[in-house]
DNA sequence: GCCGTTTTCGGCCCGACTGTTTTCAGTCG
């Protein structure tokens, strides 16, 4: 039983909880989300641990501890055994109703006998619910509509990164322009870059709200307005992703932004320390609980400040470790934007998938401010966009002949192999030898079982030709679910054959995905590099995206071997390329 | 259920919006 597994079962019987306490705040529920928490990032197996030791770990106590120790004998818990037959799925169903919670989800079981969502349909249609305490015509209706709209909107949907960025910056650019609109940004979970998100948030500083609210709620992809107030908007747009904006004055742009950021459980820990320093902070300011004289609202920066704490990018801010570290000023440097000093896995038009000429992506790669560059078109195996020896000794050539023209540049030639089922990659070993950069990549047999893909893929990471593992676990947001892998045994692999992971900056793979980065991360043998795998001139700045799930991972600057100096990073790619 | 450089008991982050209310409960983030 992992630390994930358990955390699971932790976080099931919380959820659990909330509705059988009929509160989605119960304290109880919230110890054992807690404790989830903390098993998630616990680095030893919580499995092996005995109740004593589990006792010294915080936010589990007598109670958590013992229910460990049960799950690990029994296989489960009797607690959550019993809350499961209490509240079935189907019935869980119901307070997944957006504006539906545990409270009214009781009432209803207990006053109508509702025990699912078609029960609520027909309570509804019956006008039966105006009939109950605090309920009316309205909330009838309410529900109506969310019931309509579920499934494309329920409160469990989330949206893969890449749409919901997609429809954040269409509403950014509409909003933007207009005078009223000092200060504009997504926040939330998009903002952290979690690979889905559940709605967008978008922050908006202005003297004069009015016109923004207006100006949001009609805009032509919006289908509903589910609620307008002075300073708070939320509307569902067209294929149903729903978008909040939060309105703040000029002056308290950062506390609104942090307070907009998240995560909730980041957010409740610096409230946990403003109290603690007899300080109050609200998504408007960090003021003194007596008299609420402002010790700070217009930046993150003095917000963090005045707690104690350094700036924390907001890729960490999920209380995983990231407030402790801050406050013992331990906090690693996370890689940068600013530090990519290289992009190493680049296509061009003479693979098939490529739009832009050779030309134009070096070009384009100056522009960028990149010192280095590895063209990494598509090896031969790869059907369709694959190409043979000849091309790619042609390329060289050409490289070779307009390198001059490049003086700020140190190009690399290299290909994007394709890892067989096997683990052999395209050509032959001479031929592989005589690139100067070798990523190789899973394109196919997705569904292998997890012994066959962890053989295949350390096989390929033992080839001296491949300096670096491309998007491992080849899983597109939302659209496909990645290969299965034994994470530790990769690990190991990677530190024992010196072969980097990739991270990949591509919206809809961020892959290796942040999970996997800050667990690979503790082999302190184990290199990565953030590449864009652009296909286009443009998506060599979308190196910005692949930084966020590195640093989700913890993964700091000096690991990360494309923010090294062209020198070392072309000495050390050389060496791994030694057989 | 968990926790304690005020505490072993009494707190537990904080506020917006809605719909139902006569001052607030429920839901949401």
């Amino acid at each position: 039983m992992s630390n994930r597994e358990l955390a699971a079962l932790f976080d099931e019987l919380a959820s659990l909880l909330k509705v059988a306490d009929g509160n989605a705040q119960s304290f109880k529920a919230r110890a054992y989300e807690t404790a989830a928490r903390t098993l998630d990032t616990l680095e030893p197996p919580a499995a092996e641990m005995s109740v004593t030791e589990l006792i010294k770990l915080k936010g589990i106590g007598k109670s958590s501890a013992s229910k460990i120790a049960e799950i690990v004998e029994t296989g489960t818990m009797d607690r959550l055994v019993k809350l499961r037959a209490e509240f079935p799925a189907t019935f869980l169903d119901l307070v997944r109703v957006p504006g539906l919670g545990p409270k009214t989800a009781l009432m209803i079981r207990e006053r109508l006998g509702i025990e699912d969502v078609g029960g609520l349909r027909a309570a509804i249609e019956g006008e039966q619910l105006r009939e109950l305490p605090g309920l009316g015509a309205k909330t009838e209706e309410k529900l109506a509509r969310a019931l309509d709209r579920l499934g494309t909107s329920g409160k469990d949907r989330r949206t893969p990164i890449l749409d919901a960025m997609a429809m954040a910056s269409r509403i950014i650019d509409e909003l933007t322009p207009m005078v009223e609109v000092e200060q504009i940004q997504y926040c939330g979970s998009l903002r952290r870059f979690r690979d889905t998100v559940a709605d967008i948030d978008i922050l908006v500083a202005t003297t004069d709200p009015a016109p923004v609210t207006k100006r949001f709620s009609t805009l032509a992809f919006v289908t509903e307005v589910i609620g307008s107030g002075s300073t708070k908007t939320s509307v569902i747009t067209q294929g149903g992703l729903q978008v909040d904006l939060r309105v703040v004055e000029p002056a308290q742009w950062g506390a609104a932004i942090l307070y907009f950021t998240g995560s909730k459980a980041h957010n409740i820990r610096l409230r946990q320390l403003a109290i603690q320093q007899g300080r109050l902070l609200n998504e408007y300011a960090l003021e003194e609980s007596e008299g609420g004289r402002v010790v700070a609202s217009e930046t993150e920066e003095e917000i963090y400040e005045a707690l104690g704490l350094p700036w924390i990018p907001p890729a960490v801010r999920e209380d995983t470790g990231e407030i402790e570290s801050g406050l013992d000023r331990s906090l690693p440097e996370f890689v940068r934007w600013e530090d990519l000093r290289g992009d190493l896995h680049v296509h061009t038009s003479m693979s098939g998938d490529g739009d832009h000429s050779l030309t134009r992506m070096l070009d384009a790669a100056v522009q960028r401010g990149l010192e280095y560059l590895a063209i990494t078109d598509h090896a031969e195996d790869l059907a369709m966009n694959g190409v043979g020896q000849d091309e790619m000794l042609e390329q060289r050539g050409v490289i070779e002949s307009i390198a001059a023209d490049y003086p700020t540049l140190t190009i690399l030639h290299g290909a994007e192999l394709n890892i067989g089922r096997d683990g052999g990659v395209d050509y032959n070993s001479d031929f592989l030898s005589t690139f100067d950069w070798g990523v190789a990549s899973v394109h196919s047999l997705f569904d292998l079982d997890v012994e066959s893909q962890t053989t295949r893929v350390i096989t390929a990471m033992q080839n001296p030709a491949v300096n670096v593992i491309g998007h491992l676990f080849g899983r597109r947001i939302g659209k496909r679910p990645g290969i299965e892998l034994i994470d530790d045994a990769v690990i190991e692999a990677a530190a024992l054959t010196g072969t980097a992971i990739e991270i990949n900056s591509h919206l809809d793979r961020l892959d290796a995905p942040s999970e996997f980065l800050r667990k690979a991360m503790s082999n302190p043998e184990v290199l990565f590099v953030v590449s864009t795998d652009s296909h286009r001139t443009g998506e060599l700045w979308q190196s910005r995206f692949g930084v966020t799930p590195a640093q989700r991972g913890w993964v700091t600057a000096d690991r990360v071997a494309n923010t090294w100096p062209v020198d070392r990073f072309v000495e050390w790619a050389a060496n791994q390329r030694v057989p």
